[in-house]
RNA sequence: UGUCCGAUGGUGUAAUUGGCAACACAUCUGAUUUUGGUUCAGAAGAGUCCAGGUUCGAGCCCUGGUCGGACAACCA
């Protein structure tokens, strides 16, 4: 029998959505949009919202669009809209139909916008940004009407259709809506439009050399769609009043999107503002967008995040409207819980110093069965070859070990895992006194599987010296020693990098079933943590990076 | 001297007629374990920003404060 599912209680979002189905709003429908601007590449906060709003149509049997919110050809560029198409994908969502791009509506919105001015609620200013700026006042100050304000509708509609013929200049001239210079919201103090611009649009070319503002498209471009909920971060709550003002001028039927506001994601020990993820690309202080350390969708997949952990991930966090700092604790938990289920076990020695088995036959070699999953016996088994001589990590020995210390030290058992109990008898130091080889016996008797009942305290990882493949190793650490490395007025976020965010090892040894990896497998190197395949491997040079360390509850305690 | 929004363990989110503040992460114990992983069992940690009010009963409703955030780009 089925337990019943335990209820999960809704998000605020959610609670509105189900009673507009339930007051028959939209006649039910549910049709959100994910709205990005192509000037960047998409990061985990864009996670929150890419899992919120397809997953809200997914729930509700709605649908959801992906429209590219590209009203500024300055910032924004193709590059980035082919990124965060397959970031989408990626994630595992898809959008009805073709993808959107604001663009598409310009013809659209420009007719609006000369229907504004017929109506004389829309008005050409020649003012310079400058005085713009001062005559609108401040929060806590009223502004002043622009001289051109009282324009007749004729005027306004001439020097708009010139505007758009391309007489005049950047800054020259622009559109406004006429709407309350004394309005205590400043989005309401006669906003812009449309401004001159001539650039050329990654999408529409030379065609247009005036381009309409956030405001006066985003709405529109809801309302064209037909999307019934309008879901954006916090910052645009102000703008609320705007949205609906807009859609006030132009809506002849029952039918109106609605905008809800939630707080977006920030994360602890990263910053999440495109302009400064920009920065760190540009200044090269990470190796691209996709860095393994970047908090980017493209980084995350590198590192090798799975696309489930990262919507379990967005699922945990929840959603709500206040201001909120996500433990990084919790993505990596995320991961690991997916990871944990999925990826195959296998030997991998990053440090390794080696051990010579005095009692085993040189020259020997035995293929030993080991399973690749304990959590997923669909996952079957593979072999492993052991030889005399085989490597293990240095830190699993120690001369002089504390107490309950379980791993190899002088006179000490350990098994190895899924092969045989050895003890350690002898080191072997070069002259500066370093260690170079452990001397051990081995114990014939215990092999695995052969129904030994020998107990040892610790079981080491290794690799068959004579076997072992060579790769590079990449480990990463947090970008930032600071929790909060954006959140400082007076000093630089970049100046909290952590200059230890990324260690590169060459030494490490793996067995030898590694030489047929693919890029982005995931994989857990026993007892060590999760790494991934980096795309940066070829053929003849594998290179791992270390998406998240095994929970370690010694090496905690004796750090 | 404005408008809008918010305030619940260390963190995040719940508490849906006003009815024992719950879950997850993090932390700490213990058991199991051929991964010091996983799993399992358990502990500790908030009395819900403050002050009043309504009520048998308030995190939730009312009033007044306090604190925090957003808003003055021809960005989105």
């Amino acid at each position: 029998m089925n337990e019943p599912k335990e209820e999960k209680s809704l998000n605020f979002i959610e609670s509105m959505i189900e009673e507009d189905i339930r007051n028959k709003k939209h006649n039910g429908d549910v049709y959100t949009r994910f709205p990005p601007e192509p000037n960047g590449y998409l990061h985990i906060g864009h996670a929150k919202s890419i899992c919120l709003n397809f997953g809200l149509a997914q729930k509700y049997k709605g649908k959801c669009n992906l429209r590219f919110d590209d009203t500024n050809p300055e910032k924004e560029e193709e590059e980035y809209v082919k990124s965060i198409l397959e970031d989408v994908k990626w994630l595992g969502f898809d959008w009805e139909g073709e993808p959107k791009y604001a663009s598409d509506y310009f013809d659209q919105l420009y007719e609006w916008a000369e229907k504004l001015i017929k109506k004389g609620k829309a008005y050409i200013d020649e003012l310079s940004a400058d005085e713009i700026a001062k005559q609108k006042g401040s929060p806590t100050q009223a502004g002043q009407n622009s001289p051109f304000r009282e324009r007749s509708a004729e005027e306004n509609l001439k020097l708009f259709r010139e505007m758009k013929e391309g007489k005049y200049k950047e800054g020259e001239k622009i559109l406004r809506a006429k709407i309350d210079m004394s309005s205590p919201n400043m989005h309401m103090r006669d906003p812009i439009m449309y401004r001159v611009l001539h650039k050329s649009h990654h999408r529409t070319g030379d065609k247009w050399c005036i381009y309409p503002m956030y405001d006066f498209t985003h709405g529109q471009s809801d309302y064209i769609e037909g999307i019934t909920h309008s879901i954006c971060t916090l910052e645009f709550e102000v703008h609320r009043p705007l949205y609906d003002w807009f859609l006030d001028q132009f809506i002849e039927t029952n039918y109106r999107p609605g905008q809800t506001e939630f707080a977006r994601l920030n994360m602890s020990y990263t910053v999440m503002s495109k302009r400064k993820l920009l920065e760190l690309v540009e200044e090269k202080l990470v190796i691209g967008w996709d860095d393994p350390r970047m908090p980017t969708i493209s980084g995350l997949r590198r590192r090798g995040y799975t696309p489930e952990s990262i919507r379990n991930f967005s699922d945990k966090i929840g959603v709500a409207k206040r201001d909120n700092v996500i433990d990084v604790a919790l993505l990596e938990h995320s991961v690991k819980e997916d990871l944990n289920k999925k990826a195959p076990r296998v030997m991998a020695v990053l440090d390794p110093i080696k051990v010579i088995l005095k009692n085993y036959p040189e020259g020997k070699t035995e293929e030993i069965e080991t399973i690749n999953n304990p959590e997923d016996e669909s996952m079957g088994s593979r072999t492993l070859p052991f030889s005399r001589e085989i490597y293990i990590e240095r830190n699993d020995f120690m001369e002089d070990p504390p107490n309950k210390y379980f791993r190899l030290a002088p006179g000490r058992e350990v098994r190895l895992k899924s092969a045989y109990i050895i003890k350690c008898e002898e080191v072997i130091k070069n002259e500066k006194g370093e260690i170079e080889e452990l001397i051990c016996s081995y114990d014939p008797e215990t092999r695995s599987g052969s129904g030994s009942t020998r107990k040892v305290k610790g079981t080491l990882h290794w690799v068959s010296a004579a076997h072992a493949i060579n790769a590079e190793v990449r480990l990463y650490d947090r970008l930032f020693n600071d929790e909060d490395p954006g959140g400082k007025k007076e000093q630089d976020f970049k100046d909290f990098l952590n200059p230890d965010s990324l260690e590169i090892l060459t030494g490490a040894k793996f067995e030898p079933s590694l030489n047929t990896v693919k890029p982005f497998e995931n994989l857990q190197f026993q007892r060590l943590g999760y790494f991934c395949v980096d795309p940066d491997s070829t053929e003849d040079k594998l290179v791992f990076n270390r998406t998240v360390p095994l929970r370690d509850t010694w090496g905690k305690r004796h750090k």
